[in-house]
DNA sequence: CTAAATTGAAAGTAATACTATTATATTTGC
DNA sequence: GCAAATATAATAGTATTACTTTCAATTTAG
């Protein structure tokens, strides 16, 4: 899998960035200074001079990639979900069985990234644990029907679309795939965020995982 | 209901706010029009100048209140879970049959506020739609471990605890009743907002609603 | 090797997120 | 009913944020 993800190019849509990082060293450095920095101080608190102090450029360099830091965050989250959707694929093709189909789908999408099968730039496993604490601020604005029309959430709902074929595929008469799948994968993430942050609220643990708990309920759900 | 509700004082952690807001009229006024204001601009755009302008009051008088706005949605979050919980009791005692308590519970804290059963000041179907836009953002900073301890989430976690309570007298033996109930409670708000805002990924609507989908899929699961 | 594109540095603007001070209004306690 | 205490309003001020603009220096591409 490393390889192969080594060579890939991951699309994002190109409304979201002014300028493409992917085709230059600063926007690669962009991209990768402001996961860790954005893993370190959160991002209500990431600003685009910070982020030009760490990687010894200009504040202005910054706009010329991206108009704001929300972008930036939507251009992130955006290819998480594509690099995502790469590894369901990958995955899941070939694999006769429905329910073995659909199990290994649903271990994709809860399990936490510990591991850094890194691209060149991007920490994946940091990339997840920004995923896990702001990407519900990707969504949560005014502007959501606006940006959603210009398909900046494309690749999320394709994920979980394609996760909603298996399922359908795996139980036709469940009348609520759709739902079903985007709790899982949202429910999921928050499971983390509890795992790491409530613990009183939530029974995922190290030993007892976000995994577990999901693949337990689909397969309650949909016998 | 309505008439026990208005003689109700809800209490909400006293280190959540400066100066308590139900003890005198500039302090309801606050409350009243921030989750008017809130609802209307989003709390991104949301502003103490903003809101001063819109109750003919000074910037200055809010802080008095509130240390930030942060801080505001965190009282109305907990003002909002504190109702809940009140509801969830008042509707719950003194039902034998624990599916039908179950069913109650679930029902009240997934359905949609549509009617307004107005306490003075504050608009519970509005304050509904903030916490499904924006109670997330309470949650996600990087403060949430401190203030965690000093108990801004506790009638969040007391509700949620509450049915995990009611989920073990149905099922004793179902081993992921936290994980259940968080998911459900904070998934019903994200379907909420999927159905407002990314259809394309939910199955509720008017006609099939989010409470319908966690009923289904609480029972299903704890058969 | 020259033109075009990219980046960096600096300065500027408007808004945000406050804090502090002082004046005025209102409440309450005796 | 009045003085004292408290609450509110108005104003001004600071530091930071979120940009935009301009121009010079550097890199790159044909």
């Amino acid at each position: 899998m490393e390889i192969i993800l080594s060579n890939l190019k991951i699309q994002v849509n190109e409304k979201i960035y002014v300028k493409d990082p992917e085709t230059s060293a600063l926007g690669k450095k962009i991209i990768e200074q402001s996961i860790l920095l954005i893993d370190a101080i959160g991002f209500d608190n990431f600003t685009f001079k910070k982020l030009g102090k760490e990687i010894g450029s200009n504040e202005s360099s910054i706009y010329r990639y991206f108009e704001n830091k929300h972008k930036l965050l939507v251009y992130l989250s955006s290819w998480y979900w594509s690099w995502m959707e790469y590894k369901l694929v990958f995955t899941t093709t070939n694999i006769s069985d429905k329910k073995e189909k659909l199990n290994k789908a649903i271990t994709i999408v809860t399990e936490k990234i510990t591991d850094d099968i890194s691209t060149e730039h991007i920490n994946e496993a940091i990339l997840n644990k920004i995923i896990i604490a702001e990407f519900t601020k990707t969504l949560h604005t005014k502007e959501v029907d606006h940006e959603n029309k210009e398909g900046f959430f494309l690749i999320y709902k394709r994920v979980i679309n394609r996760i909603v074929s298996i399922v359908k595929e795996v139980n036709p008469e469940y009348p609520f795939a759709k739902s079903l799948v985007s709790t899982i994968v949202e429910g999921s993430l928050h499971q983390h965020f509890l795992t790491d942050h409530l613990k009183t609220i939530t029974d995922c643990n190290e030993t007892v995982t976000t995994t577990q708990f999901y693949l337990n309920l689909a397969e309650n759900v949909l016998r």
